[in-house]
This record gives C-alpha cells, structure tokens and sequence, in this order.
DNA sequence: AGATGAACAGCATGTTCATTT
DNA sequence: AAATGAACATGCTGTTCATCT
C-alpha cells in the first residue's frame, strides 16, 4: 500500500521590497497603540496620509490586514461597539491583546523596511548619476 | 442579433512600491549603456551587488526583463556573438537602439524610485520612534 | 454615503524543466 | 557547469459585489 503524501509548496522570497500587507500591518499596529479606530477610519488616513506621495491603498487592503493580525499573528482582537454620532450603529474597533508579538513583530518588520531602504537608495545612486 | 465585445479589464496601480522588473529593467539598460555584458554575466553582477543586501533575484527575471526591454519597449536589440573563453560558443549580447528611449525610460522609473524612497522613509519615522 | 467583508480576477514572479555547449 | 529560455505554479492585491445602517 502506498500513501502520497501531497507536498505543500511554499514559495520563498527573494528579499525584494516588503510586501505591501506587511506595510499596512506595521502602520495599523502603530495606530492601534496610539488610540482605538476602527477600520474605515484607519483606511481613511491612511488613504489621505499617503495620497501626496501617490500612493492610494483600497480599502480591502486595510481589512485584510487586520483579519491577519487577528487571525494569523494573534496580536490584535475585534470588539463591536455601539458608536454614536456614526453613521452605523455598530463599528468594530481592535485592540492589541499581545503588546510584545506587537513589538516582536515591529521588529521583524524593520529589517525588510531597512533592507527596501538600502535597495532603493542604491538604485538611485547607481542608476541616476 | 447581438455582438458580446468582451471588455479586456486591465489593472491600475496603486502606487505602492516599485515593482521587481521595472527596478531590474533600470539596472538592465544602465548596465548596457556601459559595455555590452550578456544575460548570465548581468544577473551574477546583480546577484552578487544585492546578496550582502539579502535581495537574491532569479535568473529568469533577468531574462524576462531583457526580453521586454526588447519586445516590449524597444529599447534594446540582441545580438548573437560567438565568444571565445566562454564555456559556451554562442552568447547573446544585448545593445542599445535607441538611446532617448531608453534615457526617457530611465526618467520614468525614476519617478517610481523616488516614491518608493519617500513611502519607505515615512514608514521608518511613522513607526519606529 | 459610511462601514465591513468576501468573492472574483489579473498578474508579477518564484520554481522547475528543457536545451545546448 | 555556463547560458538561455519557457512552462508551470502560487501568492499578492486590485476590483467588484453584497450587506447593513
């Protein structure tokens, strides 16, 4: 008798620039030190923080990386608050459950900050004379 | 009768990061306004430029690259020369067609660059104190 | 319109295979 | 192994749709 066991293929990285998604999650685990937005409000001003830079993220984006910080990293947990003065009733704001994954994973995300950093200031010096 | 035109549905940018290829092709013609290096000889010089950075591109994006900088935006041309002290007989070298091209291509990824290089610096003042 | 989310689709690129010298 | 290329595979993310207030 024969088991095939079915490889799961996992694709590595060739350290090129950090991914947009871990972008988001570092700027949303600083927002969420600082006070308890939810969402929409986080993609707003992010969106707006960014436009002048030319940069517009969607809004899917941002809800994405909050289900992967809650979900996959279990640094953040959703909680449902009646808002007033809202538009909806209900929004759904996060809070940060595990302050040292936070700054763990701050930190990891610094070296692919710092290695897109060199990349691209090399660039400019080599290419732009 | 009815005519169904199917709508090609392309894909905008948001303006996040420069994307791999267009950082190559940069590197690709700046490489060739200097001499006239072949595929394999570019992508070990930028392999080994990027390796102390942690980037380790493929090969097969160099390739790729090459072959739109040819196909695509017309800037390059291949050339097949026989080439002694090579473990191969045939080498195909590449060579600059049309230099404004390729000089108002290079201003256009330079566009990119800069973007890139403020959304990274931001990034490291935004969240790292 | 404000707010959240998921499904769908395109594409960039990592991986592997093929070929020749 | 040096050299080129293409085919295959997958993950990221842009777009759209759905739902609710």
């Amino acid at each position: 008798m024969t088991t095939i066991i079915e490889e799961k293929q996992t694709r590595n990285s060739t350290g090129f620039l950090i991914k947009q998604r871990a972008f988001l999650k570092l700027y949303l685990i600083t927002e969420l030190e600082k006070g308890r937005p939810y969402g929409y409000n986080l993609w707003e001003d992010l969106y707006e923080k960014f436009k002048p830079f030319g940069y517009k993220p969607g809004h899917s984006e941002i809800y994405r990386a909050l289900h992967e910080l809650e979900d996959d990293e279990g640094i953040i947990k959703r909680e449902i608050i009646k808002k007033e003065g809202s538009k909806r009733k209900e929004v759904i704001i996060y809070r940060i459950v595990d302050p040292d994954k936070a700054k763990a994973y701050k930190e990891l995300v610094k070296v692919d900050m710092d290695r897109s950093m060199h990349i691209i200031r090399k660039a400019l010096e080599d290419n732009y004379a």
